[in-house]
DNA sequence: CGGAATCTTGAGCGGCTTCAAAACCTGTGG
DNA sequence: CCACAGGTTTTGAAGCCGCTCAAGATTCCG
């Protein structure tokens, strides 16, 4: 990757995978990586390959799922500009990938691959340190959502994961803060059924808690909702 | 720790976070060890607090639970030896533990505390390695347990997991696998409400598939549980 | 414009949880 | 040795939350 692209990404991103790390050794880092962009609906890694690579998220919407053994599909999570996954090809003879990611829209992500990656790693260990506390929290968050599963209720969830998507994804308006996502997939993250969530919903807009339309969801008061 | 010691942990226990280290470096890693001992129903570590050191079982059983908001206990994990929590310590500014960790008999453990885990881990690389494997596996073993408790049954769920810990911690007997497990901690682990979990047992044990005493289970077929 | 994706609404029901109450086992201390 | 308290397990009965299925309306994309 050249100097140009490299500068361009380190204003333009922001990502916990290369904190504690000083500018020079940021631009030795990405100058090893690769720029790559992918088309809506494309599938970037499919779960259960070998991790052959790091994927940083520059621009665009991803969904990381896996499919269960009756095929029905579990989302594990969205990912949004500055995530990072495919951290296990940092390490020698590495796992399988926990799951699919597909792009959602146009993408444009950072790509190390494995013998850079392994490389660098050597070189600068704090990129090892920052794959564990990055994996950390990711089990944290999945501890919490599975908490949540078994002691909540339908409406609880929904109204906390939406909370929580429009926090990290979310555009703040005058009115509101605005958050493209589907029944589906908010559902999915909150593991509720998918016509349970268009009645939550709907139940919510006709209080006057939430404005939606297709794929998008304004959410006026967040307290509120989370007052349910 | 003193050299006779470390020589017997070397022979008693094996664990992955100490793997793809040479034996010299293994035992410089466990000079730099405490040994502890606790009795049973004593608190190792408490879920929230500021992870401040590094534990690993030598011997014994340990439950690692978190508590909803509700107030209801939430089992993550049995522990077994080998087995090790407080990863997060390896980091600078570490999060809080994932969960309260509890012996549930009498256990003799292997504790770095944090300067000292530091310390090493800045001297052998491989340490944060391991870690981030280690944590990747229960990130994965995670996603597998919430994917099936949203797809699966209650009896598969239950004979999965009764399976799975036998294969993790059962002994081997000549009339079958024998498991020291009461019906609280294997619903909890599979997700599966008590007195379900009572009536399950009590159907299989009445099929010949398992038999059972308090806080024990012995398994006849493993196979045949399975295809419930 | 056609087809696919998204969303809505209604009706039914089924697997699990919840609640209550009692039987049972086991280690401990008097 | 015995009794008791605490933890563990069983069984029955009731009820409900949220899923499943069916069918249609709506909106968007190519």
């Amino acid at each position: 990757m050249d100097l140009s692209t490299v500068k361009s990404i380190e204003l333009s991103v922001r990502t916990r995978f290369l904190d504690n790390i000083t500018q020079d050794d940021r631009r030795v880092i990405l100058e090893k990586a690769q720029q790559r962009s992918v088309a809506t609906r494309e599938v970037i890694v499919r779960g259960g390959e070998r991790a052959s690579a790091v994927y940083l998220l520059r621009s665009g919407r991803i969904k990381y799922s896996r499919v269960t053994e009756e095929g029905k599909e579990l989302l594990l999570w969205l990912l949004t500009p500055g995530d990072v996954f495919g951290i296990a090809t940092i390490l020698n003879h590495p796992p399988g990938y926990l799951g699919t990611a597909t792009a959602l829209s146009e993408c444009d992500l950072v790509v190390w691959n494995e013998s850079a990656i392994l490389d660098l790693s050597k070189h600068f260990p704090e990129l090892c340190r920052n794959s564990l506390r990055i994996t950390l929290e990711y089990l944290a968050a999945y501890a919490r959502r599975h908490s949540r599963l078994v002691s909540e209720t339908a409406p609880q969830r929904l109204a906390y994961t939406l909370v929580q998507v429009a926090h990290r994804a979310g555009r703040v308006l005058p009115t509101g803060v605005e958050v493209d996502i589907t029944n589906e997939q908010l559902g999915g993250l909150a593991d509720v059924g998918l016509f349970t969530t268009s009645r939550l919903l709907g139940d919510w807009e006709r209080s006057g808690l939430i404005h939606k339309e297709r794929g998008r969801i304004q959410i006026e008061t967040p307290e509120k909702l989370l007052a349910t």
